[in-house]
DNA sequence: TAGATTGTTAATCGATTAACAATC
DNA sequence: TAGATTGTTAATCGATTAACAATC
């Protein structure tokens, strides 16, 4: 079984979680602390010791036992895994509110995802600057693309005009999209997707009020 | 059992799922559609029609068969079983790039949750309109609020502040929170709380990548 | 060494799906 | 009536957890 076999198998949902771990070890790095265990990163995320020893143990070992694991090292460990010991192109396809916020949102380049490029359909917002960027006119999508390194794109137009977006994002060899407008895009299966709608969140809490 | 009983039941994946199908449907209504099946449900939102069946048998029988289910009546019996028969007041919490891309998107508007308050600790910010709104300072939050029918909030500050707004909007006695910062909140059990991250989404697609 | 915590197996738990009788 | 699709049961599948030997 090669290195490609092992991935393919991991689980979906474990993967979705390692994001979560790394967050939490960083915060714990920020903090100054150097070690940890499943027991306290389980605490502090909500999750069984188990379950986080077992999602780790998919992709090797980490820890000592007795000891629990560097935190420095776990975090490089992990990093490494979602291929985040490098950098990302993204392309942003909507100067509105959002975004605007997307654009100014620090948290994408401290960890590795640099957004080069904001696209827009409406003529008014062409040519505005948006921190280092000067949006550019949709026309000009598919040529930029072919030219940049960009492997993914953020989606932040209205939902009327998400799949036409989103269409010629994957023509033009778009592989991941994170879309923020309340709609479910479809996209061919190797590519893919991340739906971000805080409707969808708002309506599942008011149901427990 | 009574109804209660029956609502405790509910496994929270299923709740998750409800505004899924909510979004779909109001998708369909707006294209004039008037009847679906689970078979066409599904195939929109990539699910299999035996888990919408069976999601939708867990609150009543909502179709016909031979005929599907009325995309109206549907609609109408997800909306009261998620308490969106009824309008949300919300209050927001942080006025920055991203409170203000919140204020503006309409999104909450039409669909029953009404931003009604604007708070941010930035004196420089206090008093600056956001769209029907002025901003007030985070000193006035526990009096607004007991004056006020807010059930939710929407946390968009830095992530070194949001533990501490968390903290008093818990105390003041609100029990479902949206939270945008990049950290793990603490809440106790009866306080429902979502996050959103757009950077845990980009992190578990870069590994398939 | 004694204590702690890992990595991993097996058991359990819960969610998804297949199948089909009921019925529109 | 014939065809279609629901609601529901039982079977399957997969994820989580408990338990513990290994070992730092």
């Amino acid at each position: 079984m090669d290195l490609d076999d092992r991935r393919r198998q991991v689980p979906n949902i474990v993967v979705s979680r390692l994001p979560l771990y790394l967050r939490a070890l960083t915060h714990l790095a920020d903090r100054g602390q150097a070690v940890t265990s499943s027991l306290e990163l389980g605490r502090t995320l909500s999750i069984s010791p188990a379950q986080i020893r077992k999602d780790l143990s998919y992709f090797g070992e980490f820890g000592k036992q007795g000891m629990g694991y560097e935190v420095d090292r776990l975090i490089r460990a992990l990093s490494r895994i979602l291929q985040l010991d490098r950098s990302w192109d993204v392309a942003l396809i909507g100067a509105g509110h959002l975004g605007t916020a997307i654009a100014h949102y620090a948290g994408f380049t401290n960890r590795g995802f640099r957004i080069t490029a904001v696209f827009d359909a409406e003529p008014s917002k062409v040519g505005q600057r948006l921190g280092r960027l000067t949006v550019r006119p949709m026309d000009d999508l598919e040529t930029w693309l072919a030219r940049s390194r960009v492997g993914l794109a953020i989606v932040a137009v209205p939902a009327s005009a998400a799949q036409e977006v989103t269409d010629r994002l994957v023509r033009a060899g778009i592989k991941a999209i994170l879309n923020y407008a309340p709609i479910n895009l479809e996209v061919p299966p190797e590519v893919r997707i991340h739906h971000i709608d805080p409707l969808i969140g708002l309506q599942a809490m008011t149901y427990y009020l």
